[in-house]
RNA sequence: GGAGGGGUGGCCGAGUGGACGAAGGCGGGUGACUCGAAAUCACCUGUGGGCCCCUGAAGGCUCACCGCGGGUUCGAAUCCCGCCCCCUCCGCCA
């Protein structure tokens, strides 16, 4: 969510931003508009409101008699008319709010501008793509082909984009995870986070996928309940309606959980494969930090997870997103790819994004600068540390071998207790 | 799921229709005392919105908030209804 007074200060700021991402700037005009509609409702209602409190204090003072009740009387009456008053406050009310809720984030200065993604900047590549002295296999026939990923059964248990890992494919997904969780505890410094999968729907609004996403959500209607598309919706609300102490800032979590999508918008998009499913695993760096040094921390988590890549031995790059492909929250995101040689394409494994306070507006994040300072926004970020899928993908499209096998990254070896796949088990 | 009890400020806790943003205590801050500290004393100490003033985070006025949402009333922390959450007991269950 933006800051009000900011849309009120600097309408054109904020039009440039939205033109900047390829949204229309009518969005300012219409709330400046209600806005104003709002305020001078709410000027009225509490003029009432004022009268009423002060006639009725003194009600509470007098003698009972016909000037006690002919004030009863008044008040009465300008009861039915703030009763009104307040009807037409609370319908003005909504519509702004709904309507606040529709802004994206502003993107950065620093962010390039362009439309799409032929404008992101590849602004750091390191590693080296793998050479083969034979045809490279995607993954979608390897796993298979090794017995490690069944593509026919998940869709037996739960339909299209869902699939099975089997033995040692199983036991990779779990062995990723479990380094990764203890790479960034132990060694980049997160606190590890265990969090429902499963959220309400104001946790929802609060990290940003909701009113505006709903169609990529599962939901239980009963309960109204929705399953974490990402980690990042339960974490970002983690400190929900808190005030936090400066000292505590910042704070870094790191959290494993499935993620699920419904991807109704990507329909027919990377229909082969793990790439893209309606349900993948995923570890999430999250961290809490005061505005001033949100952008270094951006800069730092960026190095976290290409650390994490480059101990996979996997060739990385960073990726610049421009204005046009920011997603909805985020000031500025680096994505970090990783190239796979089956398919060979380079695949986002992480998209690290400084939301500066725009999730922390939407979910009431606050710390105080100094003990007895009126609160501030915090600033907040995230990025995956990685998306498992991805990762397999090119683990295993990166270190096949001519004779079908693949090899383990040294530092999985501990975790799988194998050094080859040579089938499921 | 059933029965009972309960949700008040950073924390504890009083308050059952009017002067209550809310006693008292704890915690925190400032000052006095002190060479310094402790102790003691004095004062201050919730959040958000709107308007005025203004270059502003300084000041003035005002509204809202006692789990959440409605209602009754001139007036609600207090009465009524619905919901949520917590605790105890019972049931069920990994």
């Amino acid at each position: 969510m933006l800051d009000v007074e900011r849309i009120r200060r600097n309408p054109e700021e904020i039009r440039i931003g939205l033109q900047h991402r390829g949204e229309s700037p009518d969005l300012v005009d219409r709330f400046l508009e209600l806005d104003e509609a709002y305020r001078a409702t709410l000027q009225e209602v509490e003029r009432l409101r004022a009268v009423r409190n002060q006639v009725s204090r003194e009600i509470g003072k007098m003698p009972p008699g016909p000037e006690r009740e002919a004030r009863i009387v008044e008040m009465r009456e300008l009861g039915e008319r703030l009763v009104a008053e307040e009807a037409r406050l609370r319908d003005l009310e909504a519509q702004r709010e709904e309507l606040l809720l529709q802004f994206p984030n502003i993107p950065h200065p620093s962010v390039p501008v362009g439309s799409d993604e032929s404008a992101n900047r590849v602004v750091r590549v390191e590693g080296e793509i793998p050479e083969f002295d034979f045809p490279p296999l995607p993954h979608w026939e390897l796993g298979p082909r090794l017995g490690l990923i069944d593509f026919e059964r998940g869709v037996k248990l739960s339909g299209s984009r869902f699939y099975v890992l089997w033995g040692l494919g199983a036991r990779l997904e779990r062995a990723l995870i479990q380094w990764l969780l203890d790479l960034h505890t132990q060694v980049h410094g997160y606190l590890e986070v265990y969090v429902p999968f499963v959220v309400k729907r104001e946790a929802l609004v609060g990290a940003g996928q909701l009113p505006k996403f709903e169609d990529n959500l599962y939901h239980d209607v009963e309960d109204d309940i929705w399953l974490v598309p990402t980690a990042e919706v339960p974490l970002t609300n983690l400190h929900r309606d808190e005030i936090l102490e400066a000292d505590q800032l910042p704070l870094y979590y790191v959290a494993y959980t499935p993620c699920f999508r419904r991807e109704r918008m990507s329909a027919g998009r990377d229909v082969r494969g793990i790439k893209r499913g309606h349900q993948f695993d995923k570890v999430e760096l999250y961290k809490f930090t005061t505005p001033e040094t949100s952008y270094l921390e951006l800069e730092k988590m960026v190095e976290d997870v290409v650390d994490t890549c480059r101990r996979l031995g996997l060739p990385t790059r960073v990726v610049e997103i421009c204005t046009g492909d920011l997603g909805f929250a985020a000031a500025k995101t680096y994505d970090v790819e990783v190239y796979a040689a089956g398919c060979g394409e380079w695949l986002e494994v992480s998209s690290v994004s400084n939301t500066e306070d725009f999730q922390a507006r939407r979910a009431n994040l606050r710390y105080r600068p100094r003990p007895g300072a009126r609160p501030r926004y915090m600033h907040t970020l995230n990025g995956s540390g990685l998306g498992l899928p991805r990762t397999v993908i090119a683990i295993l499209e990166n270190y096949q071998q001519r004779d079908g096998s693949v090899v383990v990254p040294e530092v999985l070896r501990p975790y799988m207790g194998v050094e080859v796949l040579r089938g499921p088990r």
